[in-house]
DNA sequence: CACCCAGATGTAATCGGTTACAATGCCACC
DNA sequence: GGTGGCATTGTAACCGATTACATCTGGGTG
């Protein structure tokens, strides 16, 4: 270390006492007149150009470092038209499936240096106004939506403002939106497909809300399944839920109460509905899988704790697609625009299999 | 409407195709060109500024719904010096308690248009590094932290960088730092006291990890009640947990296979562990409350689905007030340093008092 | 030794709003 | 008719970074 060393760091503290003292942050100006380069420079070297020196670059760190600096996201953002980060619309609502898909998301997200902002939609008024919101010039550079009810017409309205879109869970109905989907076909298939390779014979079907993709495709599945088996679909056991609990829950309570024998087995479109049931027949003193076997779909989290079978949904891989995509439409890579995840059978003792198997 | 109206009106499609020709996003510029005043007065029309003649604010609004224009964030972030944005940086690990909590910050945030920005914190070498991040000057006006394991020491350094932090379940240590609580002891208390009051005698107590604040917390309330009534604390009865599902499965699970009798009753000191224990127990064929009464804390969703009685944490309850106690140190509100949230019993089947009552 | 080129650095415009301050216009009142 | 004052509007300087372009430097070459 020679003199000019020990001039500079004079000068440094005294210059660092001067920012601190208005109290202002650390800006690129300052860490410039700190290290007696440009600004142009300094941003270089912030971002990794490789025309800077390493002489300058050392200077130019070791500035940063005293002044404590960071670099202003807004600025930032505003200079490059790009905020590097991702939208994501979330429905209030949740099992446990959308917030593993959030993970997900956030996951591959931050190791593309992407940040994530979420908002709930709780109820549909409220949604339309919230993802307006976002769309706002600048605040991201992508939404990634989740199975939303709102209208292909808003989606592609919004897509024409620039903005790319990756939906979760809904086909995909427009250029510039991308969309992650599972195969609730094949799921529900094999799900099906398992109960019958058990021996079960009545098996019922609790159903899905009317209208929605997830439901539609998951009692495809069931249908072909039993189609093959050469079972016919008995309409008196299949059950209209809606995808949450309570349903499943009291289903399972008119039945029990009006006094009907239970099927043998039955297949909840998703798990949420699966508990209900669980839970209604534990209050009538009955058991899963002694008095019905039972599967579910989606294995949320709690599915694992009370022993479920269920088709699991590859929520975390979703979640890591779909940020891939919407980074790629960011970037300008190309994606592709509609990809279908597979699922897999998740057995547990729900279903009766080693009961059955013993 | 008179002549200079029309006349208006073809420059306007004239600037309007213009504008849309070279694709750029909408500006202040492009709506002052339009509407024919500056852009400092456009500005005030967007901000509700009462300094403008109705006149000029309705043609102003006029040109900004014909040109579509949005305003830009990163732009006005950058001039305001705010961003309008919370930032919430949330544990990855999470059994429906955060989700909750945080379902609670969005609800409050949104009524006064803030926007969430969420980070997870799935391990803790992570952790550090993403909320570094999320404090780089200007991405975000004020942090919600929830109870995560990093140190005070840093906490107050984030503090100092000037950015309101709030923390959620973990007590403050510094001055510009709010924290929002639970009432575990109180909570634990109640639990503690109905089980007593149901005449269980060997009650087991599912402890939480050493050295969280809950935990500890929530043990405290057990031995303020069991003292009061005149009980003692058996050592042989505190299970070691660690606030995870396995461990309440895994401990019971252990009891069992040794061959030790079931205690009268149990409380776990949150949910899942209680979850736990009740999946052991299944597979053992034994069942709450017959076998075992038992009580939870946190009152998660799943709780309500298998019947477990518990201590409801006011999850969104607390996100409102962590998100008012952000904004509030935003806009430079006083806050109160440290708020604790009262808990309730929520009695349902797993404490066997319908079972008792009868 | 003049010249050219490449690498390193600086200059200044730009991103899209906000806002202090200045300027304008209009009316009322003396 | 002059003038003070209020309501409106405009001018232009920021906010803090990025980056196209200009400039400068030093070394290699003919």
């Amino acid at each position: 270390m020679d003199v000019s060393d020990y001039t500079h760091n004079v000068s440094d503290s005294i210059l660092r006492t001067v920012n601190n003292d208005h109290g202002r942050p650390v800006t690129v100006q300052d860490v410039s007149r700190q290290s007696g380069v440009s600004t142009a420079t300094v941003s270089r070297v912030i971002n990794q150009s490789p025309k800077v020196s390493p002489k300058t670059r050392i200077r130019v760190l070791k500035a940063i470092q005293d002044l404590g600096y960071m670099r202003n996201h807004s600025a930032r953002a505003l200079a490059r038209q790009r905020t590097d980060t991702i939208g994501v619309v979330f429905p209030g609502i949740d099992s446990g499936f959308f917030s593993e898909v959030l993970k997900g998301i956030n996951e591959h997200a931050v190791s593309r240096d992407y940040h994530l902002m979420v908002g709930f939609s709780q109820d549909s008024e409220d949604e339309h106004d919230r993802v307006t919101e976002y769309l706002q010039a600048g605040r991201v550079d992508a939404l990634i939506l989740m199975n939303l009810g709102m209208s292909d017409q808003f989606i592609r309205q919004a897509a024409q403002r620039e903005l790319p879109i990756v939906l979760i869970d809904r086909p995909v109905k427009n250029a510039r939106v991308a969309s992650v989907m599972i195969d609730n076909r094949s799921g529900a298939d094999a799900a099906m497909t398992h109960l019958l390779d058990l021996g079960y014979e009545r098996i019922a079907i609790l159903a899905g809300p009317d209208g929605t993709i997830d439901a539609e495709q998951r009692f495809e599945g069931c249908e072909a399944a039993l189609k093959r088996a050469g079972h016919k679909l008995d309409k008196a056991l299949i059950w209209p839920g809606n995808f949450f609990w309570e349903s499943g829950y009291e289903l399972m309570n008119n039945w029990l109460n009006a006094g009907k024998p239970l099927p043998d087995a039955m297949f909840a479109l998703n798990d949420p509905m699966a508990m209900g049931v669980i839970e209604s027949m534990h209050e009538h003193g009955l058991s899963v899988p002694n008095d019905m076997a039972l599967i579910g779909f989606d294995d949320v989290q709690a599915a694992r704790y009370v022993g479920l079978t269920t088709v699991r949904s590859p929520m975390r891989e979703m979640g890591r697609v779909a940020s891939e995509a919407a980074i790629n439409l960011v970037t300008g890579g190309r994606t592709l625009v509609e990809q279908v995840l597979p699922t897999e059978l998740i057995v547990r003792r729900s279903c009766g299999v080693e009961h059955k198997g013993k």
